[in-house]
DNA sequence: ATCGTTACCGGGAACGATTGCGTAAATAAA
DNA sequence: TTTATTTACGCAATCGTTCCCGGTAACGAT
C-alpha cells in the first residue's frame, strides 16, 4: 500500500492552471504574475506539496545519490568514514547508499553492477582484500562514472583518491619502536598487492633499514582475510613466535589486525609490551582502554569520509570532464600509549 | 558529465520494432514470438541493457530503496544492526539509504523530512534520545508509510517493533551483581522517557526489589545525551562517587554508557571490579579485552537488523493495509567477565 | 465467401516533472 | 489606428518504462 503524494496536477486541477503554470510558479520563473504565483505557492505549502524526486531523476537524468562500497560497516574506520560521507552528502542534499563488500571480490563485483544499475550519480570505495583485477572499475569509470577512491586505492585508475600518508605512518610507527629498544620487529598485513600493504610495509622496510636494521621476510606476514577470520591471524602470529628469529615486536596494518594480534597475543599469555610490543593501524576508542592501552595509528576517518565526498560532489557536478585529479595525503596521527614502552626505555610516571 | 545508458527505445531502434514488443519481449510476455524473443534477448545481453530503475520506480510508483535513521552509525550496536539490515536489503533488491540523527530530535526530524521527500518505500528507525514528539512520525505512519521501530522504539505507535528483552536483560544483569556479593548498585542510563530507558530500569528495579534490596532513586542518573558527551557520564559518576550511599557497582544501559562509564572509573583510579562494579549493555568486541574484561549484555544486533528488514518488507509489500502488528522480544546475552567477579566470590582462574 | 480465433505486434497514454515554443490579451510605440 | 512589444499562460515533447487498447494477418470453420 501506498499512501498517495500531492504532484504538480492536482495543484493545476484544483487551480484551474496548467501544469507548466504550476511548475514555474514554483520555481519562481518570471514569467508567472504575481498573484499566480502566490496562489500557488499557497496552495503548495498549505497541502504539503514535495516535487517527486523520482520524476525529476528520470527528467535530469541524476538521481542525487552516491554510492559507497566498504567491505565492512561494523569496523571503525569505515563506520566513522562513512559518517563523515553521510555528514557532506546530506548538506549537499545527496543520499548515501552503502554496500558491504564483505571482503570478497565477488561480492564487490555484484554490488557495483546493483548500484550502478540503480544509476547512483557517484562512487566512493575501498577495494576489497581480494581485489585485484580492477577492469570492472576501469570500464565503469571510462563510461564516465564519477569515482573516488579511499584508504585502498586502485593506482591504474585515474581519479582523486584520499588516503593518509601510509608510508610515513608506518615508517614512523617502525621507528617509535626501534626508539625503545625492540630489536626484532614483525610486520603483520593484509592482502600483499594491496595499496596499503604496499605502502606501509615500505615505510616499515625503510624504518629499518634506516635504522641499520636487517629486513627479515620471514617476519612479514599477509592475511588475505585482512583479519575478517582471526584463525587467519592466529596462523600469523604462531608462524612468527617459531620463526628462527622470533620478534620482539609487531607492526600491524590495520584495524582488524591490530586488534586480532592482541586478541592471540593475549590468549597465549604472552605479555605485551615485555614480551612483545604491539603497534597498529586502528580507530577504536577503545583501544586506550585495553590493556595495556594500545600504541596506535590512527587515521582522520571522518575527515576522510568528507574530503572524499567533496571531491566526488566536485566530479559530479562539474560541467565538463575532468582531467586534473589529485591524491589527498592526510597525515595521520601516532598515538603511543603502553603497547610499546618497553625494553630499555621506561616512561616515567 | 554521465554515461548514456542503452534504452529500450535503442534497442527497438536498432531491431526496428515498437518500444512495447521489446518491452515484452524482456518481460518474457506470451504475446511475443520465440524469434522475436530470441533477437530482442540477444540484443539486449550483447549490449549489456539494464532497465532503468529510476523509470520503473516511477512508473510503479515505488523506489525499492528503504530508509534508516540511527543516532550514530560509528556505535557498534547500531553499526552491527545496519549490517544486518543491509544483509537482507540486498537480498531483496532494496537499497539501504543511511541517516544519522546523531542523538538530536530535530535533525531526526529533518531526516525523516529528507527521506519521505526522497520517497523511500519503508523506514526502520530507532529514535533519539531527544525526541518525545512523535507527532511527525505517527503522521507518516498515518499516511500509510511503513515502519518497524528497533530498540528505541514509540510504544505510540502501531507497528512491528523489534527489541530485547530489556526488562530481563536488566533483571539478569542486576542479579548477576547482586549474587556477586554487589550490595549497593547503580544505573547510569538514558533520557528517562525512551522505551529502553523505561523497561531496563524496570528491570532494574525489580531485581532490586525481589532481592530485598531498597531501590534508592539517588543511584539512578540518565544522560540526555546517551554518552555522546563523556563530561555527562562523568558528573553522572561522581554524583554516584558523592552520594550519600555511595555504590559499589554500576549498570549502564548503553553501549556508549558503558564504556563511557569505565573510561571514567579508570581515569578516576577506580579500580574495576573491587570498588566498584561494572555490567551493561555493549555490543563492542573489545570489551572482552579491557582491564578488566566487561561484564556486558550482548544484543543480537545483526538478527535484529534482518528481523526488522524482513518485517518492514513485508509491510511493504502487502497488498493490503497490515492491521496485525508484532513486537519481536529477541533474548540478549549476559557474558560474564571479570568487572563482576568482586566482593564475595572470587572466580578460580 | 464470410466469420471467429489466435498469434503478433504497434500506437499512445500514462507516471511527475521541466521547458521550448506558440499565442492570446494587454500595453506601448509609431 | 495600426503595429510592435510585453506579459502571462497553455500545449506538447521529453525522460524510460509499462500496459491498455487497438490492429492485421493467417487459418480453420461454417
Amino acid at each position: 500500500m501506498r499512501f498517495e503524494a500531492l504532484t504538480i496536477k492536482d495543484i493545476a486541477k484544483a487551480l484551474g492552471l496548467s501544469t507548466s503554470t504550476v511548475s514555474r510558479a514554483l520555481r519562481d520563473s518570471y514569467e508567472i504574475s504575481p498573484e499566480t504565483k502566490k496562489l500557488v505557492l499557497e496552495y503548495a505549502e498549505k497541502n504539503n506539496y514535495h516535487p517527486n524526486p523520482i520524476a525529476l531523476s528520470l527528467k535530469e537524468r541524476r538521481s542525487r545519490s552516491i554510492g559507497v562500497i566498504v567491505c565492512e560497516i561494523a569496523n571503525s574506520f569505515f563506520s566513522q568514514t562513512i559518517n563523515g560521507i553521510e555528514s557532506i552528502a546530506y548538506n549537499n542534499g545527496y543520499n548515501v547508499i552503502i554496500s558491504q563488500s564483505r571482503e570478497s571480490f565477488d561480492r564487490e563485483i555484484i554490488n557495483l553492477q546493483y548500484l550502478t544499475s540503480r544509476s547512483i550519480d557517484g562512487l566512493i570505495i575501498s577495494v576489497s582484500t581480494e581485489t585485484r583485477d580492477f577492469s570492472f572499475l576501469k570500464e565503469l569509470h571510462e563510461k564516465g562514472m564519477p569515482i573516488v577512491f579511499f584508504d585502498r586505492i586502485v593506482d591504474e585508475i585515474e581519479t582523486h583518491k584520499v588516503i593518509v600518508d601510509n608510508y610515513k605512518s608506518a615508517y614512523d610507527a617502525t621507528v617509535h619502536l626501534v626508539k625503545n629498544g625492540y630489536q626484532h620487529i614483525a610486520a603483520v598485513s593484509n592482502a600483499a598487492y594491496l595499496s596499503i600493504t604496499k605502502e606501509r610495509l615500505a615505510g616499515y622496510r625503510a624504518a629499518l633499514a634506516d635504522n641499520g636494521m636487517a629486513v627479515n621476510e620471514d617476519l612479514v606476514k599477509h592475511c588475505h582475510h585482512g583479519g575478517m577470520i582471526l584463525v587467519e591471524v592466529e596462523e600469523a602470529v604462531n608462524e612468527l613466535l617459531q620463526a628462527p628469529e622470533k620478534p620482539d615486536a609487531i607492526l600491524t596494518t590495520s584495524d582488524k589486525l591490530t586488534t586480532g594480534c592482541f586478541r592471540i597475543l593475549k590468549s597465549k599469555g604472552i605479555t605485551v609490551p615485555a614480551e612483545m610490543g604491539l603497534v597498529g593501524f586502528s580507530n577504536s576508542d577503545l583501544t586506550e582502554l585495553l590493556d595495556p592501552p594500545l600504541t596506535i595509528i590512527k587515521q582522520p576517518a571522518f575527515e576522510m569520509g568528507e574530503i572524499a565526498t567533496n571531491l566526488l560532489l566536485q566530479l559530479i557536478e562539474s560541467k565538463r570532464p575532468v582531467k586534473e585529479f589529485e591524491t589527498r595525503v592526510l597525515a595521520s596521527e601516532l598515538i603511543t600509549r603502553g603497547s610499546t614502552v618497553a625494553k630499555k626505555t621506561k616512561t616515567p610516571a
